[in-house]
DNA sequence: GCACAAAGGGAGAGCGCTCTCCGCTCCCGA
DNA sequence: TCGGGAGCGGAGAGCGCTCTCCCTTTGTGC
């Protein structure tokens, strides 16, 4: 066999780069590590040996003796729905979202050479095995999207002290990292853009009252328009699905057919909205405007495009990602919250 | 201390287990992999000692003494585009699409304990990191989609020998796996449907001509209408994107107004072609049938519902995932495709 | 009763890396 | 001139696992 017909057979190790290089194992790795002062000279002569082996550490070794995977989970927690003929992951994974949530995590982890491993935690057990393998090593932290308000995840992570940072406010107040956005403030954005465009009647359709997402837009909207003199919002539950929001807007315009503004508290509900709005010969903005919230594609696409409370979602993850790797590299058990400031987006919708 | 207090100090490993089932590593380790045939007594007691100390395999040793790290990778490759400005991942990652192949492989790999870990490969460097990685055993094998006719990626796993599998078959031919969908079956199931409708004049929006997909909907569908007699169907590039579509549709519209049927190449570029249909008071299907192509959520959330030829993105994803599962597992070379039927999903817009 | 085979279990050698020790060298102050 | 300390490199012990030997036990046929 020629030289170029091997090479593949056994990848250079340590050793082998100790050999070239004319130094001990020991001073490659803390070239490579960049640890302890190595004499520069020695420090060149032993870089220009990694490039010429062509070396890259292998990770399970460094790994088996640290005690670190150099890699995180992004765990996707939908325990507790699943009717059984459900396909594999309902909507969810279709849904824009997770796509935004991975690229904003995957942004920082790149650069520190960290690997993000998707896990899907389907139930109660798939939620305890998460934990295990977290504590079991497979890998160094958690990156929590946590779908129902009753997902057991949240709490068992904090039990066990695990890294873990969730998207978003826990349900029930406990012991863990989160990001969020501040969803007071933004559905006061909402309100003072629907006064402001001189709306009269104005009503809202909110997402499911069980989820803090939920309960937030609708009090922190009440709130604000209570503030401008408006002491009474009628709201519908649309459930954070495009049907739910459908249904709610026909009932909102059968009982208050006078509405001239609406504060949706999803795009994807606000896409549904608006299809019944049109349905109903009403135009938008100009019989009803509609704003929604989250700026996800849908309110791009939508006719006319949407007015939206804007929810930097890939900051948000990319800070997730920040949070989780600083909390894992400290070994310090803080807990720590990051609330983002939400934008008005201005479209025609409003 | 009490036996109660350091259990996680220390995490159980195979010496542990053995000492309480009363045999050596060895044999903990046949029974763990179930390999070579251990007594069924001992199997047992094996197993009891398993569960009693809480034992799980260390992902890392093992790694390190079989060369499997039992991870694949799940690269997104979409080199050669990127404005610099770009956000990190651009649209890609906020279509459900990628969600749903994601779904699709989870499902295969969960049983299977393999880890999926995510990968971007932005440029061309990163298309060489992807390679090497998995020369350098950092994952086993990868699943890879492709966003661009031109994408370096395929090539270089091909090249290198890797375990690989594409979703849908590369631009130009090469020795590598991939899965795909019987588009000229597809783009015939359109055709015979609005045909049979009692369409006259119909015309196309074709995706990207230099991407296999837009090329072959594009041929497929006209060879279909040549069959039913019909010797020429006008058709504009939508590019695959919403707003490419828009135009052509407006284009269609001037050129041939007494357009009463069209197959577009995608369902997002259905969704605005049937916008732009809609500002021009045509309306779906009475005055044009429309029909998309791959069953997207934007299928069912258009209005009107989107008649469509459905591509099993799940079942391919999953796949997909078997296929590089029995690659790694035999370690031979072979490429295989696997081609999936695809279905005619009927609702309103045809 | 013996030779032989087959089968099951144990011992031990690493896989490639990090990290703790230890020892050498060199510089500085007394 | 010499002691001491700082700085830097090497030796070597594992990390937890698999897998190849090898040994023991048991079964089988003549």
């Amino acid at each position: 066999m020629t030289s170029d017909q091997t090479p593949a057979q056994r990848l250079p190790t340590l050793e082998d780069v100790a050999q070239v290089a004319g130094v001990s194992r020991a001073t490659v790795s803390r070239v490579i590590n960049n640890i302890r002062n190595v004499d520069p000279q020695l420090h060149k002569v032993v870089w220009d040996a990694v490039t010429a082996t062509g070396y890259v550490p292998n990770r399970a070794a460094r790994s088996l003796v640290t005690g670190r995977t150099g890699a995180i989970a992004l765990v996707v927690s939908e325990a507790e729905n699943r009717a059984a003929d459900d396909p594999f992951l309902g909507r969810f994974f279709s849904d824009p979202f997770f796509g935004r949530v991975v690229g904003g995590v995957l942004s920082v982890l790149r650069p520190s050479g960290v690997h993000l491993a998707l896990v899907l935690a389907g139930d109660e057990d798939a939620c305890a095995k998460v934990v295990s393998d977290v504590r079991q090593g497979q890998v160094d932290g958690v990156v929590v999207l946590s779908l129902h308000p009753h997902d057991p995840l949240p709490q068992l992570l904090a039990d066990a002290g695990v890294p873990a940072v969730l998207y978003g406010r826990p349900a029930a107040p406990m012991p863990i990292s989160y990001v969020d956005v501040a969803t007071y403030q933004g559905a006061k954005l909402a309100a003072d853009h629907l006064v402001a465009r001189g709306c009269q009647h104005v009503a809202t359709i909110s997402g499911s009252v069980d989820m803090p997402a939920g309960v937030d837009r609708l009090n922190g909207f009440r709130e604000a328009m209570a503030k401008q003199g408006v002491a009474y919002v009628p709201s519908y539950d649309g459930g954070f699905t495009q049907e739910g929001a459908e249904r709610a807007m026909e009932r909102l315009l059968t009982e208050h057919p006078e509405v001239d503004g609406v504060f949706v508290a999803s795009d994807v509900m606000a896409q549904g909205a608006m299809m019944v709005l049109r349905d109903h010969g009403k135009s938008v903005p100009d019989d009803v405007a509609v704003i929604g919230f989250d700026d996800s594609s849908a309110a791009l696409s939508s006719r006319p495009p949407l007015t939206t409370v804007r929810q930097p979602v890939e900051d948000m993850a990319a800070e997730m990602a920040r949070l989780l790797l600083t909390r894992i590299d400290s070994r310090a058990n803080r807990t720590t919250s990051v609330i983002f400031d939400p934008d008005l987006v201005q479209r025609a919708s409003a």
